[in-house]
RNA sequence: GGCCCCGUCGUCUAGCGGUUAGGACACGGCCCUUUCAAGGCCGUUACGCGGGUUCGAGUCCCGCCGGGGUCACCA
């Protein structure tokens, strides 16, 4: 049998974190087993312009490198993929439910069986539909019609027995069907409910394997009296456990940014973003900048590589050392849904970064460098290829994510217009008596420097020399050089910064520093 | 409230009757050091509670407690 898994997104214009991690699994099923992943577009309850809402969330996973084998942009033998161009097949199922009894059209008013709710519920026990308003035949049918009744749909829920549902993740569940409601199947206006189409479309595209988030557990008994009900397949089961929030174990929700900004490490994996984000001129948008959100990762530059591991090591694992899977194959040759565990699991933000340093990290400089043009393009910052891999070299680790680049743009300006951090000139320059003296001293050995002896190295042999000579410590004159020619107190290292800049621009620097910025 | 699911360090997890309960992230300390990162070393911290079963329980059973999901003419 061939492995088929299927990713069904709603039109909802952003691809949630959650979102990816159930994709993710879903995608990594059925690449390990040979097997096809497809993805359907749930969208029985849109508006039309689905596709501006649709767009952003197949970026986000083209991005992420999870491709589908059929589906919206390259097709497939099961066409169309999306639900509101699938009516006919759900209006057949819906007579064929009905015509076998499995199924009857219900003349409740909302009120009148909400009434019915309400009181089971003031009693205490399971809410079961009297099916009072039930259409047993089409008298019934042309009574209620003249009352000025209009019907649904429902399923015909069993009153009694059990259903054991074997999940791969959950193992045996059992649900007792006199628990279970006569659920609507078609609304009164003709168009049809999720677990219906979902039903349908998975028989008609052949899946094998349903993997989904826990919260569809117990949607799963109507699903599988409607599959047993038309003579479907019964496709296995999986349920993972959906990514809570920081710290919590309640499902992380976008509209929540707010209260996640309390927990002190999503704050900084959001400043990083903001400071970034601004660099760049990007809007912050609650519904794109948001780290619960992919495209907040991808603006921000963080490697698509890294968010798959780490969304991949949420609630699976797969032994008691391995967590670095530099690339997605690394995981479709080690996943199985086996190792999937079984409770919550908070999103956690530190870790994710961590990831993405890992990942990064372990990228060649030439990789970075291509990864960070993009960023300082944006930001209208021009620079050569060469003396960006130069600063990207000399820079290492301290780029975490590609937009970090943007944190060393004092290497992109002239002298003049160079912004000095204020505080920093205060407590290098200015209030440090031996400063500007020093400073000045050593510009003058800087002069006879030859340009092209101009090198980090020279030059802090140079710089060496001239404070063995007065008998200091490099700390009487370093942190006064390196404010007076980047602006600020931290960055890479002082002779790397100064080769960088060339001689030239280096001594500018040197010159305005001392005059007083 | 009914039904269902879940419960090992702060977080993600390993563990599938006998372990000094392991790893990672985070955190703290030390080292390195021209700043900031990175790196190296060391360290603090966990089996929700109570009963069983067993020579022996984080691992099996029961109860409790706690957390969560779901109960729509949303998906």
């Amino acid at each position: 049998m061939t492995i088929r898994t299927r990713f069904a997104p709603s039109p909802t214009g952003y691809l949630h974190i959650g979102g990816v991690r159930t994709a993710l699994f879903c995608w990594l099923f059925a690449r390990k087993n040979n097997g096809q992943f497809i993805l359907r577009i749930d969208d029985t309850d849109q508006q039309r312009n689905i596709e501006s809402a649709l767009e952003p969330i197949l970026d986000g996973l083209r991005w992420l490198g999870i491709d589908w084998d059929e589906g919206p942009g390259v097709g497939g033998t099961h066409e169309p993929y999306y639900q509101s161009q699938r009516t006919e097949k759900y209006q057949a199922a819906v007579e064929q439910l009905l015509q076998n009894g499995f199924a009857y059209r219900d003349f409740s008013k909302p009120d009148e069986i909400q009434a019915e709710r309400d009181a089971s519920m003031k009693s205490g026990g399971t809410f079961t539909y009297s099916r009072r308003w039930m259409a047993e035949n089409d008298a019934d049918v042309r009574r209620y019609e003249a009352e000025g009744r209009t019907s649904v749909v429902r399923l015909k829920m069993p009153r009694e027995g059990k259903l054991v549902i074997d999940d791969l993740v959950r193992g045996r569940v059992e649900f007792d069907w006199a628990t279970e409601q006569d659920h609507v199947i078609q609304r009164a206006d003709g168009t049809f409910i999720y677990h219906l189409a979902n039903v349908v479309d998975d028989q008609d595209f052949e899946i094998s394997h349903v993997i989904r988030a826990e919260e569809h557990l117990s949607n799963t008994p109507r699903q599988i009296f409607m599959i047993q009900s038309l003579g479907y397949c019964l496709p296995a089961y999986a349920h993972l456990p959906f990514v809570a929030e920081p710290g919590s174990k309640t499902k992380l929700s976008k509209r929540k940014l707010d209260k996640y900004l309390k927990n002190a490490d999503f704050k900084k994996l959001v400043d990083n973003g903001t400071k970034i984000a601004s660099k760049l001129g990007l809007k912050n948008d609650i519904d794109t900048f948001n780290p619960v959100v992919v495209d907040f990762y991808k603006a921000v530059g963080y490697l698509p590589e890294a968010i798959v591991n780490a969304m991949a090591m949420i609630g699976w694992s797969l032994d008691d050392k391995t967590e670095l899977f530099l690339k997605p194959d690394e995981l479709i040759n080690v996943f199985s849904l086996e190792k999937v565990t079984k409770g919550a699991a908070s999103f956690d933000p530190a870790k994710l970064f961590s990831f993405q340093e890992r990942h990064f990290q372990n990228r060649t400089a030439e990789e970075k460098r291509d990864l960070c043009k993009p960023f300082l393009e944006k930001a209208g910052i021009k620079i050569d290829d060469n003396k960006l891999l130069k600063l990207i070299t000399f820079a290492a680790d301290r780029i975490k994510v590609s937009g970090d680049i943007l944190d060393f743009d004092e290497f992109f300006v002239s002298a003049d217009k160079l912004q000095y951090d204020a505080e920093a000139v205060i407590k290098r320059i200015t209030q440090p008596a031996e400063a500007i003296p020093l400073l000045t001293e050593l510009a003058a050995v800087f002069e006879k420097t030859e340009p092209n002896n101009w090198q980090s190295q020279t030059l802090h042999e140079t710089t060496q020399t001239f404070i063995d000579e007065r008998q200091i410590k490099i700390n009487q004159v370093i942190h006064a050089l390196r404010v007076a020619v980047t602006g600020k107190t931290i960055g890479i290292g002082m002779f790397d910064a100064l080769e960088l800049l060339g001689k030239q621009e280096s001594l500018a620097r040197m010159a305005r520093a001392m005059n007083g910025v």
